[in-house]
DNA sequence: TCTCACACCTTTGAAGTGG
DNA sequence: CCACTTCAAAGGTGTGAGA
């Protein structure tokens, strides 16, 4: 708005890829997991932009936030508020790798975040998002639009929000039907599909 | 940093450093000259050939 | 609740082959 | 040079045991 730099035409529109499997998961209250070592968001998330500027340069970001200042605890088949939140934890933004791009380089593909990963490993160094296991979070998306990387501290974010893509984070999944939709929909679970082709035994 | 080779007959992975490397050049000009590629190889401890099937592949790849 | 080694998969990408 | 293929290595799944 109050930037000396040239005119740049923008309204950016936002839309969350693969919402129909956001939604699955999010009637069953999405859960996901952290590890020491890391670990990927599934469903991923992924975004696809239009009515940036071509010519001008955006940086893409992420950033995971606490919906709530609740404990959460999953109690007969439910998820249940256990309490009030144990403190935060230290806040990272996630940079997409491919910034800072022009604005016709971002619409021209879908945007993933698949490298983005979740620890609770308080003393992580290798810039993962850090959560408390048994909280519940909501992931953002921020478009900002800035030539050099430096100057983000400074620079006016556009924030989106998905309310879909809100999750819990545990150390071990809780609900069954999570553990289920995860197995069915990441190609990295097909080992624990039950296909009638009998490779994985018995199953509960 | 050295690329890692071990065993006989297996593939050579290149360093996080050299790759990052190939990138930015190749985010800069898809095409190399001779005597560039020949540059670039030494300064990354990789042979030509290497180099080239880099950017051959790195071109197919979208 | 959390951690860790598995088994079992996929994806990745340098190198192969032919045009 | 390009088109495609080949095929291990790298690495992401949930599991289930044992803290």
């Amino acid at each position: 708005t109050l930037e000396p730099e040239e005119e740049v035409e923008d309204d950016p529109k936002v839309i969350l890829e693969a919402k129909d499997l956001w939604d699955q998961f999010h009637k069953c209250g999405t859960e996901m997991v952290i590890t020491k070592s890391g670990r990927r968001m599934f469903p991923p998330f992924k975004v696809r932009c239009t009515g940036l500027d071509k010519k001008a340069k955006y940086i893409l970001l992420m950033d995971i936030v606490a919906a709530d200042d609740c404990r959460y605890k999953f109690h007969n088949s439910r998820w249940m508020v256990a309490g009030k939140a144990d403190p935060e934890m230290p806040k990272r933004m996630y940079i997409h790798p491919d910034s800072p791009a022009t604005g016709e380089q971002w619409m021209s593909k879908v945007v993933t975040f698949h490298k983005l990963k979740l620890t609770n490993n308080i003393s992580d160094k290798h810039g993962f998002t850090i959560l408390n296991s048994m909280h519940k979070y909501q992931p953002r998306f921020h478009i900002v639009r800035a030539n050099d990387i430096l100057k983000l501290p400074y620079s006016t974010f556009r924030t989106y929000v998905f309310p879909e893509t809100e999750f819990i984070a545990v150390t071990a999944y809780q609900n069954d039907k999570i553990t289920q939709l995860k197995i069915d929909n990441n190609p990295f679970a097909k080992g624990f599909r039950d296909t009638g082709n009998g490779r994985r035994e018995k199953r509960k | 940093d050295q690329p890692k080779q071990r065993k006989k007959r297996s593939r050579a992975a290149f360093s996080h450093a050299q790759v990052f490397e190939l990138e930015r050049r190749f985010n800069h000009q898809r095409y190399l000259s001779g005597p560039e590629r020949a540059d670039l190889a030494a300064s990354l401890k990789l042979t030509e050939t290497q180099v080239k099937i880099w950017f051959q592949n790195r071109r197919y790849k979208t």
